[in-house]
DNA sequence: GGATACCGTTGCGCAATGGGCAACAACGAG
DNA sequence: CTCGTTGTTGCCCATTGCGCAACGGTATCC
């Protein structure tokens, strides 16, 4: 969805929001033409270009050779580094999660919780993966997924009853938007120590995440195991919860370090 | 230095540039005010109000508290997954500047060539550390860095003589620019295994570098410890050399993992 | 080899946007 | 309580950003 006339905020600086919605793009696929870019905003291709001559000019975004695609440049480096807060899990978890992404041939990320929804700070691909999409910085809803729905359980009945208090949106067939069943489904994640996504957030995905426990023992983040249904089965799952216990404690131990 | 009419490209969407710097002053300075970003980039303060407010309203800046000063927000995370090539030193030299960084005192950086320049990949201020300055996505001159030093003198002498064959900036009173001189200097490196830098950057700054190697032997990156001259004496850099020498096997070790 | 289609760039003119000004609200210091 | 500073916002206008048309370059097809 471009820059639509329609609910567009008359406040923002039309062409900045604009180039941040090129960055999303680029973000999201990878790397993307001028026309596709043109087509995504909404505006002429002699716009998008003149967006994008200024994104490279300062090196947010660069070019496959000559006349190939755009991308993200490694000017963007410089503003990763000055970010504050959840940081220290994509300096930190990166290792962990290729480690275990290796381990298992799946799809590792790390979330925390940020207001209503669960944040991806940390992913690493496993060798079998086949989408080829990046989560990091990207906010995913508590109740489809399975770390959002292991950040939910350690909350407290009031703070659940106030992150669950709207309406819980169907991103799959599958997902489960009766609050009374999903409540159902915490408590049992909290007894089990672990939750899983069957097809939840999206069809033919399968997930599974637990807890990473701060120095206090509360939960301050989620690790979690993605991949296709046919490959996460729950045959599997007990092996897969085990390792991810596993880099959990990993991961506290490095944190525990990291934040001295 | 804002957004001077003289010398700015014409072909730049204006805005955009702005919205850019003033990115580039909150990852610099870490936080700042709407006034102190009007005077960097020399526009009114309502216009950087409205800069930043775009900018906040896509999560790029966020606020501390209702009136507080203006800092890099979370989403910019959303942009460093997307980053290809050098990311991985981000994952994975985290932990190792973190490590040397606590047990030095000083601030640890990782720095890979980059063109022409020594770009800065990761970075970890050391307990003692004073200055607050993050150097993550900066390019800083080869010839006045140690870690330039040191990436420079596993070059080629083909590659020195391209990457020399510039005017060598004088960036302080002690910068070497004489290429003679600077021969001599990366000749005693590659001897060494080690390069120094000594206020040749700014004032008042020693550095120390050890290289990289990557599973070929070759250099891939450059791994340096810097403070203030009082503290990093030459009495203290054979230590200081053996810790970053560690720090750089551990280093090519989980990069030799992370790459597989 | 020629024709066609597509992509990305650039000069130009114009309308919409971004920006400065003034006024205001809020907060902190004295 | 007063004053100074910071940040916000309505309004108006000049400048900028944008669309159009034309062009060059590349790849594909016949």
């Amino acid at each position: 969805m471009g820059n639509n006339e329609v609910g567009r905020d008359p406040a923002l600086v039309q062409s900045v929001d604009r180039a941040v919605t090129v960055l999303e793009l680029l973000a999201r696929n990878g790397e993307a033409g001028i026309t596709e870019i043109a087509a995504e905003l909404g505006v002429h291709k002699s716009s998008a270009s003149r967006l994008v001559y200024t994104l490279q000019a300062r090196e947010l975004v660069e070019q496959d050779g000559e006349r190939g695609p755009f991308r993200i440049g490694l000017g963007m480096l410089r503003f990763a580094g000055a970010v504050s807060g959840p940081i220290d899990y994509v300096r930190v978890g990166g290792p962990v999660c290729v480690d275990l992404a290796d381990r298992l041939g799946e799809t590792v990320n790390i979330a925390v919780l940020d207001g209503d929804v669960a944040l991806n700070v940390s992913q690493a691909r496993g060798g079998s993966a086949v989408a080829a999409q990046n989560w990091v910085g990207q906010r995913t809803p508590l109740h489809a997924t399975s770390s959002g729905k292991v950040l939910l359980a350690a909350a407290s009945a009031a703070e659940q009853d106030r992150l669950l208090g709207g309406e819980l949106e169907a991103c799959a067939p599958r997902t489960i938007t009766d609050p009374s069943r999903l409540r159902r489904v915490l408590r049992r994640t909290a007894e089990d120590g672990f939750a899983t996504c069957m097809e939840e957030l999206e069809a033919g995905l399968h997930a599974v995440a637990v807890p990473v426990f701060g120095s206090g023992g509360d939960v301050v983040a989620a690790i979690s195991a993605a991949g296709p249904a046919y490959r996460l089965s729950s045959a599997r799952m007990p092996e897969i919860v085990e390792e991810l216990r596993v880099a959990s404690r990993d991961l506290s131990a490095r944190m525990g370090h990291a934040v001295a």
